[in-house]
DNA sequence: TATCAGTAGCTAAACGATTTGTTTTTAGGC
DNA sequence: GCCTAAAAACAAATCGTTTAGCTACTGATA
């Protein structure tokens, strides 16, 4: 393990001062040509890269990204990190990713653990367990520490940040509507994910798409569960004592799930049964046969826009706060084989 | 943006040395209990929490590993990436990620940008574009430098570093064979990453079963490519002009698309043909309908095993390194529908 | 020959923490 | 009351950088 080259070292070979090295290397006027161009090639010779933390430290801060998601396998979330990724990059800040594991625990630990010096904000995604027992305090913490949060997709009501989301209801509610526009009387719901923000807006703009077209809300077609398994087991029992034409799934597994479902019980799809599903990441929805009609999120997007959101936090530097923002991305209706019907 | 509580701060508020502070809060023996309590008490009130960019400055390392990703969106990778991750939380290091997106040149960077002090080390899958080229200099001279890499998957042959890998060959070997006893006669070959050293070491496999088992190589059923798109044009060629029995595919997504293929043109599956492939990560293998019999890599042991390689090497103090190391990391053959003859 | 301007380089402080080596304080023994 | 040893606290160096403020020198001008 060879020493690595610092100022100190080339300044004692070179028998100059410390601070003449640091200006000969940073092109100050203050240093002769002559001297510059020596210590130069010393350090070129050397390797020399000026040492980050020495930097670090001098600057009061990092250049670094803190990004908590709850679950990396979960490709949405994939997407949303290479968005970050691409605008931190473009910018001159590193990226630090940690995976809360839906664990509230782990998640308070995480910012515990990197609110120190270590990154200058955070961009992150609300854990499932701090979501349940609604328990932000450890974000008011950071906080108010100083440290700037920008969270996404999964936000916590009530806490002051930054914000990107996306249109939860809206599409739920446009989504909703283009099945009976396609003429489905007996739209079944399927969530998975009941205990999230996101869940509950997408749940709402169904019922209200069913109250605007009159549709009385029947229960029996609704399944709300936070786990995948029970959402299978409670889908089958709806498709054995219900006539359906129509689903509508808050999650891209859901929709599969439903999809597998149908086909086995032999309905015909698009022309009996149509299905919509929320899509999450890159999901096999498009290579199905019949491929799935998604909402899909512009997940590279919502990246960029928390990475720009935060960076322009971080490099503002007049006196007061600017107000915290709240930006909503667009999502799209990509049209498939489950609602093709002419 | 409240200033963040120091050692310095505290020792002036409690007029005491910036030394006795330190000392307090690291229990030392050296100073009372009462005065202890104290500094300890006013800490907490403060909120106090060491700055790690001080700590690392003065211990020379920064409990940080970097993790080079080709492709977040692949989900193979995401999957290591959390085994790496379970392991650095355990023994409390950080882990920053970055993606080279399969470019050379952001590879080369990246480890430019984060051996100057920001990681201990780095665990990486080598880009694409670095293995067409042959390009490894960048490697080298990082080590030179005296940072240690962990490679996994895709490694640099010829490099002196730690590798976690799959065992390509002898998997492709096994999986061709278990084609073979399964009565298929006429096996494509289809690769899409024929540039990749995982890619050579798959084929490799095939052929050597083939070899064994006298049947001669037929070149009209192997496809040999980079990418996907071509992959289906030749596919579609070979099922038009050959009568072939088997199919073994090197990547997760050239297995989908030759299900796809096979059912369009009417082969019953298992029955007249039989599909071995890849499975990198999490895609809709099993999902399908047949379902796809895989060769599973243990993603999140190989990235368990990286992280545990690296952190043994960064917390070696012997005097001189111990030899570089590579594991192997076996595959299971999972059996599923379309291997299912009886 | 002072004085001045300009050039080239150096010294020292700062960032936030730890740690080695003093120094000061206190208590006890005679 | 004096000395000594233990206990408690402090000062300063260190890690690698940057930068404000000086110093030393050269050559030209009055």
């Amino acid at each position: 393990m060879k020493a690595k080259a610092t100022l100190k070292q080339i300044a004692k070979e070179l028998n100059v001062s410390v601070s003449t090295v640091s200006k000969a290397l940073n092109d100050s006027p203050e240093i002769s040509e002559q001297t510059k161009t020596k210590i130069k090639e010393y350090a070129k010779l050397k390797n020399y890269k000026p040492n980050v933390i020495g930097l670090n430290l001098k600057n009061r801060k990092t250049k670094t990204i803190g990004v908590i998601i709850p679950n990396i396998l979960n490709s949405f979330f994939a997407k949303v990190f290479s968005g970050i990724e691409k605008i931190a990059d473009e910018k001159g800040y590193n990226v630090i990713m940690c995976i809360s594991n839906e664990s509230l625990e782990k998640e308070a630990h995480t910012l515990e653990m990197l609110s120190n010096g270590t990154i200058d904000g955070f961009i992150l995604s609300v854990s499932e367990e701090a979501q349940k027992q609604n328990n932000y305090d450890h974000f008011k913490e950071i906080i108010n520490d100083g440290t700037p949060i920008v969270m996404f997709d999964r936000i916590a009501e009530g806490i002051d940040c930054d914000k990107v989301i996306v249109d939860d209801f809206d599409s739920a509610l446009d989504s909703t509507q283009r099945l009976i526009d396609l003429g489905c009387k007996n739209i079944a719901l399927l969530s998975s994910v009941d205990n999230l923000s996101v869940g509950k807006l997408r749940f709402e703009g169904y019922l209200k798409a069913l109250e605007k077209n009159n549709i009385p809300v029947n229960s029996n077609l609704i399944v709300r569960t936070n786990s995948e398994e029970d959402l299978k087991v409670q889908m089958e029992e709806v498709f054995a004592n219900n006539k359906i034409d129509g689903i509508f799934a808050l999650e891209e597994n859901d929709s599969v799930a439903a999809l597998k479902i149908g086909l086995k019980k032999g309905y015909k799809i698009p022309e009996e049964l149509c299905i919509i599903g929320f899509a999450d990441g890159i999901l096999a929805s498009r290579r199905l046969s019949p491929s799935l009609t998604t909402v899909s999120q512009h997940g590279i997007e919502i990246g960029e826009e928390a990475a720009k959101l935060l960076i322009k936090r971080l490099e503002d530097d007049s006196e007061d706060e600017p107000p915290y923002e709240t930006k909503v991305i667009k999502t799209v209706l990509k049209e498939r084989e489950t609602t093709a019907r002419v």
